[in-house]
Order: structure tokens, then sequence, then C-alpha cells
DNA sequence: TATTGTTATACTCTATAACTATA
DNA sequence: TATAGTTATAGAGTATAACAATA
């Protein structure tokens, strides 16, 4: 049930991430960053659950926009430290805004105790580590 | 959340699925046949939400190993009528039975309350018909 | 040598289009 | 001609492996 949830899901908010200009996953980028910036670009697709050369690309677009921010760190050159522009800021407060009234619909369609049941189950299902997950 | 639960949750039953000897789809398949026998392969296709040229190795695969019957039907010998041989019905049930207990250690992490309406939520949103998604 | 990020490659999954057979 | 099923092909998304820069 929850896959094909997820992909109506996702195919719901589509057409909204389009009308910002933004793909999924640059969309869970900025997300990310929002929260808090990164040191390494690693770290920030362990944080996403992608793989780190998934995300290249969409850093590539994010920075040429002028959404991000990703310069070497000057302690070690080798790293990467991402964070938001103000127009990153704003990209991400008025999408998720977007986003959010349309979850709000879907979630219109739920009882109070079901809807709070819902959210709660997703939280402390989607914070457990995987290892826990596939362990049962 | 959810498209990332799902994978993890998909990723947790594979081990399962393997123990099984069936792919994620074959199972998919045995469970929609297990409800009922379908008169068309586009039929069943649409039922599970997968296209008609993707089913077809899972279904040959299935026929080769006893698991279902696949005959053309007499009053229009292109369609090809589908059901569960008794095999299939003892494969699907077994399967079945283990991917419930592994569901069950995930959801007795759950409080009752929020339980119950993460799996009443999901059973709202999962019957609501694709376009109500997309357009709210 | 080990690590970060990048590029190039291969693999999986899915969808599209062309084909066969029945009607 | 239209439909059910099949096959072949192409596309998107993802992961794997080799590479360059820095430490």
């Amino acid at each position: 049930m929850i896959v094909p949830l997820g992909r109506a899901l996702s195919a719901a908010e589509e057409p909204v991430l389009r009308a910002h200009d933004l793909s999924m996953w640059a969309y869970i980028v900025l997300t990310a960053l929002a929260e808090r910036p990164m040191r390494t670009q690693a770290a920030l697709a362990r944080a996403i659950g992608a793989d780190k050369t998934r995300i290249i690309g969409v850093l590539d677009d994010l920075q040429e926009r002028g959404l991000i921010q990703r310069r070497p760190d000057p302690a070690d050159r080798r790293m990467r430290v991402l964070s938001l522009t103000a127009a990153g800021q704003r990209a991400h407060r008025s999408t998720q805004a977007a986003i959010r009234a349309r979850e709000e619909r879907l979630l219109a369609r739920l009882g109070a105790a079901d809807r709070q049941g819902f959210l709660r189950a997703l939280q402390v299902l989607s914070a457990l580590p995987p290892e826990e997950i596939v362990g049962g």
C-alpha cells in the first residue's frame, strides 16, 4: 500500500514542483540545507538517502541558479561547504508552502484521530534506522 | 517521508520474498489473483498498477513454476484467463504470513491509537482515485 | 596512502512502439 | 479494423568503478 501511495503523492507534487522550477531531488536538497548547512556533499547525500554521485548534477544546477552556495572549505579544500543563499531560502519557503497546502487538502479527508495517528506513525517509522526495519 | 519509508519497507521485505523464491512483482500478482481470478492480463495489470508489458515475464515465470494457470479463453482466444493453482495458493499464503509477521513486528512499535489511525489513513488514501490526489 | 568530489560506465526498471494472433 | 498479448527498443533513474585534486 505504501509504495503505490508514495508514487501517487510524488506524482501529485510534481506539478507544484514544476511550477517552482524545482526537481524532486532539488527540493529535497533545499529542504535538507534549510534545516542546517552541510560541510560535505557526502554528508548531504547520506542525510537525504541518496548516492553521493546522484546529487552532483542537482547541486550544479542549484548553484548555477544562485540558490545554494558551494565553496571549498579553507581548512580542507577537498570538502565543499554547502548552504542556502537568500534566494534559495525564499525558493524553499514558497515551494514548501505550496506543497503543504496540497498535503493539507489530502489530510482533510481523514478523521482527526486517524490523521494524528498517521503522522505520528510516519515519524516513528521514518526515524527507525534501516537495520531495525530490515531486522524487524 | 512516505517515499523513503516505502523504499525501506520494500528492502525489508526483499529477504522474505527471496526466501520464498518470489520477486516483488510476483508476490503482487499472486496477491491480486488470490483475491479473484482475472479474465485478461490487461485487467490484472490495471488492478496492480503496472504496465501490461511489465508483467509478462512475471507471468511466464509463475506459469513455468506451476503457480498460476494461464489459458486462452475458449470464447475469445485472444484473452488469457489467469488463476492460481493449488501450489500458487500455498505459496501465496505462506509468503503473506511471513510478510505479515514482519509487518507486525514493526507495527508493534506504535501505540495502539497511532497504529489504528495509520492503517486506516493508508486505506483511505490508497483508495482515492489518482485524479483526486493530483487535483487535491 | 586515504578521502572528497567528479566523470564515465553499466545496470535496473519502466514505458513506447512495432509485431502476431485472433476477432 | 480493432483488441490481447508479445517482443524489441529506448528512456529515466540509479549504482559502480575509474579518475583528479587535496590531504
